[in-house]
DNA sequence: ATACTATTTCTACAATATTCGAAATATGCG
DNA sequence: CGCATATTTCGAATATTGTAGAAATAGTAT
């Protein structure tokens, strides 16, 4: 992963309320959750919601899927693997007597 | 960790400028890095430098320690640790045939 | 004290983000 | 079609962030 993808990513994760939503969805697992249902849960108006769906959405931290009327929300367990990776690796690099940081990973 | 603790350490991981910061001392692993040495190898403005590096040590994910002259910067692992942690907590925890994503953990 | 290096604080400005009501669009149903 | 529900787009106010030059402070040595 690029340093400005993990960046971009990292940044749509680090406002409350995105992480709030995307919280949920991780919950709520492969399942996912429509828009509507997300909105009764964290009780926010449905623009501002929208508006942070699609920043999510944008960086590739979920995806959506029409269902007849509603959308269907899924976090992207990929994508969030890769930026854990991206944060643990290269740990200690340069440092040579470096332990044990890395089992982070 | 809280929900706006991990939010506050994302949001300061999710600049470009201040990830670079973070990774540089990431790889410098224990030994650290004075903010001089940031400095020249990232190529920023001394008072910019400065207050990135003041954000990241307001969430705790690095600290500093005065070395006569110099201040030393060190990447506060087990603050990373958590935040890894956090995230790939409680995946799925409402999807009752989830079968494999938090082996992220 | 003076000088020197390292780093921070002050200050200011442009750019971006957050919020949300109102209006618009999309889908499905009878 | 016309209506109901789900969701997004528009528009606008307010708040926050990122950036960096200039000035200030901290530490060390002479």
């Amino acid at each position: 992963m690029k340093i400005d993808d993990a960046a971009a990513r990292l940044e749509a994760l680090g406002n409350p309320t995105r992480l709030k939503i995307y919280r949920t969805l991780v919950r709520a697992g492969h399942a996912g959750l429509p828009v509507g249902r997300l909105q009764e849960r964290l009780k926010i108006p449905a623009s501002t919601l929208s508006h942070h769906i699609k920043s999510l959405l944008a960086v590739g931290l979920i995806s959506q899927v029409r269902e007849g009327t509603t959308l269907l929300c899924h976090a992207e367990f990929d994508t969030m693997r890769g930026l854990v990776d991206f944060l643990v690796a290269e740990c200690c690099t340069e440092d040579a007597q470096c332990q044990g940081a890395r089992t982070a990973a």
